[in-house]
Formats: structure tokens, sequence, C-alpha cells
DNA sequence: GGTTGATGTGAACGTGTGTTCAGATAGGGT
DNA sequence: ACCCTATCTGAACACACGTTCACATCAACC
């Protein structure tokens, strides 16, 4: 019987979730103590325990939520046709909704050794899941001669290293605005992988001289 | 005086400098214990404190010495002339020489947050003199009108970015060569920073225009 | 207004932490 | 043969860890 008035279940859960993410974000998992996420929201240890069964849980909940939030986010992106531009949209939705959610992400990509093994493979599939998305956009393109692609698991890892790196050194406030960097990182990773004009002709040419 | 035989520290000194990376890399700096490094070197934890002062010198030297092992390699490489080389030289060069060492490259990158402010501070400054090293490649290239980059800065950082992320998922006895993999990588950077050939005649004929 | 159940306290449990240090060990120098 | 000292042990220190639990608190319901 939930409570109306007075009833805190309903803020000290998320904020105590809110506080795991900033410090796992900040300090690392294993270096942050239940006592100190219970101080940032201020309450005794012991609560916790009202709202996550442990610290392990705590960590892979917020995981496999972001995991889950950016799988829902892409499939509700508008995606537009063709392999080049489909390849733009990933970048630019990859930039963008990774840059709103610093802390998640980089808990997302540090914190997996700090994963039991079940809890590791639950967010490896989630996350192949999700380069599942790029490596199809490329796999296309390659297939109708838009994109060079040597080995198309190797690039799309290649790409998403790009892509997250971003992660690592933007400041909101910082020297160039979200808008510029979506642009940046979406040409370089389209130039990375297009077929250059040179090859096209040539391939065009040998093409009709086969034939 | 230093023994010559029945001496122990010369071995065991080197010896706890590995096991201390190789524990770090496997589970994290704060998840390793000193009695678990001493555990895999086969001997009593307080033996530890004659080949370190403390933890966390532990953690910084390796951190150190590895950067100083990266810039010394690549002053000791040899430079082909013209920045389009260049840049596939030090790619070539990044990726053998990281994935010689991912044990090394993936605490350097990894456990910067868990380095003291003044450790920190001395590791951040060889980190920027490395990127510092792409960064002036690609300004000879865009001042010759060789690259086409819009930020020098950001690009710089989305090369690494893309170059460092090899180590997460490169296996020597994987599917794909280490000499493929330098290739392939080496052209993705290329081509992602290069001038398309149709803006470079497009500038060609602006300038003839003008003149 | 007394009862109930959700919410939180504060102390405790057993274990592990980084680090120190007096003492054992054993090989090299004389 | 003896001493010296580099090397290492094993116990101890003070403190922090994740987790549990008996108990307090207090708003909402009958």
């Amino acid at each position: 019987m939930a409570r109306k008035t007075g009833s805190h279940s309903d803020i000290t859960g998320p904020r105590v979730r809110a506080a795991a993410l900033k410090l796992f974000a900040a300090h690392g998992f294993a270096a942050v103590s239940m006592r100190q996420i219970a101080a940032e929201v201020g309450v005794q240890a012991g609560a916790l325990y009202l709202y996550t069964p442990d610290k392990q849980s705590l960590l892979f909940d917020l995981m496999r939520d972001h995991m889950q939030d950016v799988l829902n986010a892409w499939a509700a992106e508008e995606k537009p046709e063709g392999p080049v531009k489909e390849l733009e949209a990933f970048s630019r939705f990859h930039i963008r909704f990774h840059l709103g959610r610093p802390e998640e992400v980089f808990i997302s990509y540090m914190e997996l050794r700090n994963l039991e093994p079940d809890n590791f493979e639950a967010l490896g599939a989630m996350r192949r899941t999700y380069e599942g998305v790029l490596e199809d956009i490329l796999t296309r393109g390659q297939d109708e001669g838009l994109f060079d692609v040597d080995d198309v698991k190797l690039t799309t890892l290649a790409l998403i290293a790009m892509l997250n790196g971003v992660t690592s050194w933007y400041k909101p406030d910082g020297r160039l605005s979200l808008a510029r960097v979506e642009a940046i990182y979406s040409d370089m990773a389209g130039k990375s992988v297009r077929m250059p004009r040179w090859k096209e002709r040539q391939r065009k040419a040998e093409a009709t001289q086969i034939a």
C-alpha cells in the first residue's frame, strides 16, 4: 500500500541510483563504498538495502538501464534512406545521445570487468545488439558499393571506439558546440568508410569493360 | 653492496611490477590488494614495501614508464616525408606498439582517475606530448592542403580514441593478423582526414581563377 | 486513536585493507 | 668461522568494507 504523503521511497530510490551513478563515474565502482553513497543521499548505509539487494545490483541496474535507453532511443529515431545517410544519422545520434549522458557512458565502458559473469554476459549481449546496428549499415553500404570497408566487424569496432572517445574530453561549456562536434565526427566516420570516387569510377569502368 | 648470487632483489623487483601490471589490468587498481600482488609473486605482503613506497607508486611507476616507452619508441622510429605518409607511419606505429603491450595500455587509460593529483598531472603532460605528435602532423597536413580537417584538436582526439580502441578487442590468435589490423586502421585514419580529390581540384580551380 | 507497515537508524558482524616493524634467515665478504 | 646486511616473514595496527538486524519513527488507514 503506497503512501501518498510522507512516503520517501519514491524519492529516495531514485536518489540512491543518482548518487551511485555520480560516484561510480567519478571514482570507479570498486573505489566507492556503500557508506559514501549513503552519505551522498543523506541516509545511513543500512537504508540502501531497502532499494537494492547489494552493491553489484546497483552497478548492473545502472548499466542495463542505460543500454536499454540507447537501444530504445535508436529504435525511436527517424531513419533516412540509404546506407550513407544512415551512417551519418547513426553517428550523429550516437554523439548526441552519449554526450547527454556522460556518466552512464563512462560507467558502461569502464566497469564491465566489475560485473559478475552473468551480468557481464547480459550486458555484452545488449552491446552486441547495438554494434549490430552499425555493422548492418556498413554491410549494406558495402554490398551496394557505397562503402569501401576491408573488414566490417573491425570497422564497426573502430568507429564505435572513435565515437565513444568523445565522452572522455567533451565539456558542455567548452570551445566547440554539440552541433559542431556532431558534424565533425559524423563527417570523419563517413569519410573513413566511403568509397572513393576514383575507385568507384574504376569499378564502373571495369564493369562496362567486362560487359 | 649488491650480491651476485642468491640476491633476489634483482628478480623480485621486476616480478612485483609484473604482478601488479597483470592484476591491475585484469581487475582494476582499486580492486586489487597488496596481498594479492604478494601472493602472485610468492611472497608476503610486507616484502612488497622493499620495492615500492606504497601502492600508489606502484601504479604510477607502471603508467609513467609506459608513457616514457611510447615516447622513446616513437622518437626512435624512422619517419617518412610528408604529412600523409607521416600519418600512416604514426597510425601503424601506434597500433603495433599498443597491441604489443595491451596491459600497460589498458591501465594507462583506465586508471587515470586513481592517480593522486600530482601524478595525474605528470601523466597528463606526457599524454599531451604524445597527442602533440599527431596534432602536429595534422596541422602541417592541413597547412599544405593535403588534409581536410575541421578542428585539429578534436580530430587528434578522435583518431587517438579510434586507434586505442583496438586494444579492447584484439586477440593475438584471432581472425585478423596484426599486419592486417595495422593496415586497416591506418587506412581508415588516412581517409578520415585526407582532402578529397574533388575538393582539391575545386581549391586549385579557385586559386587560378583569383590569379 | 490505536494499529499497521513502510522507512530509516545505529550498532554490530566477520573480513579485508594498506602499512609498519621486530625478528628470522641465509648468503657474501673478510 | 664469524659477522654483516639484504631479504623476507608473520604478526600487529587502526581503520574501512559490505551486509544484517533489532529497534525507533511516523504517516496512513480502520
